[in-house]
Order: C-alpha cells, then structure tokens, then sequence
RNA sequence: GUGGAUGUAGUUCAGUUGGUAGAGCACCAGAUUGUGGUUCUGGUUGUCGCGGGUUCAAACCCCGUCAUCCACCCCA
C-alpha cells in the first residue's frame, strides 16, 4: 500500500512534450549554425559552482535569486543564475589556452529563484555570444548585426535594435553632478518604455533637481533620425570629439549602419542604459517589429573589465544574451513554432512478423537516402498503425505484406493525400518518397 | 519577495441558496480480420490541486499549502 508520488515539478521548472522540445531543438541548431558561419565557437561550463564564484558580484539582487547550498562535502555551491559570471571565470582559468580576440557562444540553462510569470521560468535557457580581447567598434557592430540576422534566421521576422552608450550618459551624469546616483537613475530611465516620460520625470524630480530632471529628460529623448539624436546627446553631455570618445564610436558605427542601409534595424536610442552595472560602452536592446510588447529578447552591451574579479588583467569585450524561453513564447503567440511531433518521414507498416528483418532492411535503406525512418513494433490492425503515423505527423507509409515481399515489390502511401501507389520496386518507392518529402 | 485572480476527466468547460459530479472534443472497442480522416453502436475517463476544519452532509463555506496567471520588483 505504498503511497504514490505525484508526478509534479517544481515552481518555475517544466517539462518539454516532443511537439515543444522538437521546435525548440531547431532554434537553438538554426542558431549554432549562425554563430558558426561567423566564426564563433561553443564553450561550456559547470551549472554548479563554488558560491563565492558566482556570487562575487556582489549584486544583492542576484544573491537573493541565486540557489545556493551545501553540498555532500560542505561546500558552499550555487547554481549559475546567468552565462556571464561563469564565462568571466572561465576566460581568467584559461586565459593562455584562447586565441585572443575569443569569439564565443554559450547556450544552456540558467536558473533563478524569483516570481514566475508567462515566459518567465526559474529554469531557463539562455543563449550568450561575446568577443573579447578587443575594444573596436568593428566588434561592436558584429555583435549587433549578428543579433539583427540571427533573428531573421530563426523565423523572428525583422527587429529594431535600440542602442546608445553608457559612456556619453555617464559624462552627462557627470556634468549634472549625479556621479553617486548613476545607478538610480539609471533604473528610472530604464523604465521609460513601461511607465512614459511623465512617470519618468515624476521619479527624476523625487532624486535631482529640477533643471537635472528636464536635462535628463532632454538627453533620453530621441530626436528624429540618429545623427541628430548623437549631435543632441552629445551636445548636452559637453562631448568632445576625439580619438576613444563615446561620440566617435557611435558615430563610427552610424556610418556602418548607413552604408549597409540598416537605419530600420539600429535605433540609436539613448533611454537604453540596461540595469546592470559593468557595462561600460554601447548598451543594446533588441525587440520584435511584430511584437515589441514582449519586451527585449535579446540584449547585451560593452564591459570593459569583464575578469577583473578573477585576475588583474584587464578583459574588454562585446556581447549579447538572447533569452530562448521569452522568444519561444514569442514566436509561438505570433503562430511562427512548428509543432512537429516528430522528425520521421516514413512509416513501415507491420503486416507479418514473419518479415521482420525485412522491414528493418527497408529502413536501413530509406535512412541512407536520408529519411528518417521507423518500423512499427507491433502486428497491429493497419488503422492502428495509420493512427500511429498521424498522431506523430508522419507523411509516408511503406506497406509490405506477404504477397509483395513475394513479389519483390513495395507499396508506398501518402498520408497526406491518402493516395497509394502499389507494387512499385523498393528504387522507384524511394525515388517516389524523395519527390512527394521534395528532398 | 509583496499584492490580486484562478485551480473540476487527456483537453476546453458546466455544476443553480452546501445533498457523495456532467457535456463537447479526444481516447478505447465493435459494425469494417490488407489500407485509417465520414456515419452508427457501446465503453472508459475524476484522490473535484493537496491537507485540515465547520456540518447529518462540502466541488461549493473557513484555514493552511502547492501550482498557474496578472501587477510590482527585477530581468531573459
């Protein structure tokens, strides 16, 4: 009289039916593709790590989400809360083993401890690509472009890509006498697309003056194309031009931008700051055209200390997260998830036990033709295995009874059209599969 | 972490002022023992999220707990 263990999971944490695992494993392969066709490449790290490694940053924000425990030896553990930290860590361990500038990609699960919302998990993939080892505004602009393409690339449609740079707000700051507040003023202006510049200004006024608060306001707000938004940003922040300024680097990347025609997809956008505090350059967010009320599913931005925790040496980089959930939830509201249930082209019917080892050799050729091919595993009646066949979203059917295996001959069905054509050899079925697959 | 809403078969939902649960779809079997999407017949589906309490009696009332959704916070 055992008691039984409901089947539940824990807050935050799912599971995956094939019909959402399926779409989600060709994300992140489209995406793989895509890093790899620019030269990126994939690392990995431990999910568990000594606690005082990941949790060195010392936000309190994060240290409250963190999980953390000891484990079986005492040791203070934590699971990684994001890519980042790990990958600080990470270049500092193997810094003489990297061909520096490192490009890489990261794609695993993550895990916090906070309130779940839609497209919000405690577990989470996210997917992190970076380059360090270099200040240039080359790497800048690859990071964003690669951003703006791989998007494309995996069904998202077009995105705009808002981006500004810290450096020029912080001399803004500066000029105000702000220094001590940046990071609270920081979060409010980061608030601006949520809460209007009213709600903004009321908040400003409640931290700085009220000459700070309309000069602040003034430098957030977008004028109508971006050249004029860096001559206003500039202008306010008392920016010099020169060699290593704020203001060249934007304008450096400004040029690319219209050159290649892609003023739609790059925003400059000075409300942009991003929360966190290590970065130190060009901060970026990127949201879908065909739904910006998703928020941003991937951003990122220059650091230019990232390993300065873990060795002297001084890291710059450039790099951007994309959260994978969030743009799952996405991509599956706006009707863009294929629900596959599975990745089998063809069904062999089992009509006779007898002809096993036959039906296994007719997939072991079909499989080298390239389809992907599955025996049924009973002798079932045929609705049952056509069933079968449906359920999974098959689209083809190879029938072999006793009277064709005498006769050498195969019949292959389309399930779609429920259209047979018997008696054709094993070549001409094949042939007959590839054209209805169109492969 | 704070506040609010919700939680009934696989699924979408119903369940009247508390009287020990119902429909569609799905699923299974048969009409149709080598060709399945229609039709017909029959059938199964439930610890009413979980645990307590009030009551002669709780899906319904009360308390706790777990989960989901929404807002805040923070972010992906």
């Amino acid at each position: 009289m055992a008691g039984i263990i409901q089947p539940k999971v824990l807050k935050g944490f799912r599971d995956f039916l094939p019909q959402m695992e399926i779409p989600r494993r060709k994300l992140i392969r489209a995406l793989e593709d895509h890093f790899t066709s620019y030269g990126y490449v994939p690392i990995d790290t431990p999910v568990l790590e000594y606690a005082e490694v990941l949790l060195s940053k010392g936000g309190g924000e994060t240290d409250k989400q963190t999980y953390r425990f000891n484990d079986h030896g005492g040791r203070d553990v934590a699971l990684r809360f994001d890519l980042t930290v790990p990958f600080a860590r990470y270049v500092a361990a193997h810094r003489n083993e990297l061909s520096i500038p490192f490009k890489r990609y990261h794609i695993g699960k993550v895990w916090r401890g906070e309130n779940t919302q839609r497209g919000r998990y405690r577990e989470f993939m996210q997917c992190d690509f970076d380059v360090i080892g270099t200040d240039s505004a080359a790497a800048d602009l690859e990071i964003m472009l690669m951003m703006a393409a791989g998007l494309r690339a995996i069904g998202a449609g077009e995105t705009r890509i808002r981006f500004s740079h810290r450096g020029l707000f912080n001399q803004l700051l500066e000029k105000l006498g702000l220094e001590g507040k940046t990071a609270e003023v920081l979060r409010i202006v980061d608030k601006i697309g949520k809460i209007g510049a009213g709600e903004v200004r009321i908040l400003l006024g409640e931290l700085v003056g009220k000459e700070e608060t309309e000069t602040l306001l003034d430098f957030i707000t977008p004028a109508e194309d971006n050249r004029e938004t860096l001559k206003k940003m500039a202008a306010l922040a008392w920016s010099e031009e020169k060699d290593g300024s704020a203001e060249v680097r934007i304008k450096t990347i400004l040029d690319a931008v219209e050159k290649m025609q892609l003023h739609h997809n790059l925003v400059l956008d000075p409300s942009i700051t991003r929360g966190l505090d290590y970065y130190t350059g060009i901060v970026f967010e990127t949201f879908l055209d065909d739904m910006p009320s998703l928020g941003s599913v991937c951003s990122g931005g220059r650091y230019g200390n990232l390993t300065g925790l873990f060795m002297k040496e001084p890291v710059s980089g450039v790099g951007a997260s994309i959260g994978l959930d969030r743009l799952m939830a996405g991509l599956e509201e706006l009707g863009r998830i294929d629900n596959a249930a599975s990745g089998t082209d063809i069904l062999i019917l089992m009509l006779d036990e007898a002809l096993l080892a036959r039906y296994q050799i007719l997939a072991h050729g079909l499989r080298q033709d390239g389809l992907a091919a599955e025996v049924y595993p009973e002798n079932r009646k045929l609705g049952a295995q056509f069933k079968y066949a449906e359920a999974k979203g098959i689209p083809l059917a190879l029938i072999v009874g006793s009277e064709e295996n005498e006769a050498g001959t195969v019949n292959l069905k389309d399930l779609g059209s429920r259209e047979s054509f018997n008696g054709l050899s094993f070549e001409d079925a094949r042939g007959k599969a590839l054209e209805i697959l169109g492969k």
